[in-house]
DNA sequence: GGTGTATAGTAACACTATAACAAAATATGC
DNA sequence: GCATATTTTGTTATAGTGTTACTATACACC
């Protein structure tokens, strides 16, 4: 049996799944899932992999909006903060998380290869970071963790012998 | 005992030292250590921290040098790519590594309150992070661990209430 | 309805990194 | 030494990522 925390709802792979259980999620909370917030939050989903703040913008505007950079920032600030989307600091792009109801630290799988991006949740690596913190009396706010490589399909086509186009 | 690796020769606490390895090391690797490549190394090694590659070139430019930010990151991917410096994609800034001659993968603890960064190399993290790449049959080739929060020394001081200005 | 707060719009700007090509410095083979 | 190939650096322009400051609008609360 694998280590990693496995998910029943995979709502990363069905967007319009998603869009509802963050309806019902902010409906619930009490805090507010504009309209603005709710279309970012689908172009992400709907993205299928990590998306960049301007590819966000530039979805924004195909769809009629007339929209600036800092109007996709501060709604990523506002997923980001409500746990809905993690930021890729390796490869500056957003993804939305799969599952976001979970308080949970993640780590990521991103091919250098496809450019896909896979998320786990290693119980044995959060406690590695949680000792090894301790140990340096660190407190620790977020622990990241983006793991460049090769993911399994790539390795197994070999692809990345013959140069590894980003798709 | 601490699980963490403890440096004898903590080179980037003594640039001095650390440029003069440096020179060695190259000079028995037949690798080109020109000048430009030593006066960036300086200015990263006498930062105490991480600095930016803006930064880097203003200091190249207060020594007479007329630089172009090119000219920096091309020395950065060799120092990154000769394990003497390392990036920190969180913040965007480059540090010098503690113990350049031994190949390592390292974390990093990066405090939000006073900048600082603390290089960690903790085998139990490398082993998680072994392990769970293996069981999803991904090929680690950089594996990238920030862990942000507050320093022992903030938290002690307890400057992250008082707004945690970074100096 | 009036008022305060949160959200979004508008415009300009700061910061980070790379591309394309030319020149100079260095290594290599003769 | 000298010609040649290779590496390094310079020059100029541009692409990509993120923020500041201020205004306007929408919403919550009384
Ligand atoms: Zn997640
Ligand atoms: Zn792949
Ligand atoms: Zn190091
Ligand atoms: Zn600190």
């Amino acid at each position: 049996m694998s280590v990693f925390a496995h998910h029943t709802h995979d709502y990363a792979s069905d967007p319009d799944a998603a869009l509802e259980a963050a309806d019902q999620h902010f409906l619930k909370a009490g805090v507010r899932f504009t309209p603005l917030r709710r279309r970012v939050f689908e172009i992400i989903l709907r993205a299928g992999k990590p998306i960049g703040a301007y590819d966000i913008l530039e979805r924004l505007r195909d769809h009629g909006k007339i929209a600036a950079p800092i109007s996709v920032y501060r709604v990523l600030d506002f997923l980001i903060e409500q746990r809905f989307v993690h930021r890729l600091a390796t490869i500056n792009a957003y993804m939305a998380c799969v599952t976001p109801e979970d308080p949970h630290a993640a780590q990521f799988l991103i091919c250098q290869c496809c450019g896909s991006v896979t998320e786990i949740s290693d119980p044995v690596m959060d406690k590695a970071i949680a000792d090894g913190a301790k140990t340096a009396n660190f407190q620790v706010s977020y622990p990241l963790v983006e793991i460049m490589g090769i993911c399994a399909d790539c390795s197994k086509a070999g692809k990345q012998a013959k140069g590894c186009k980003k798709s």
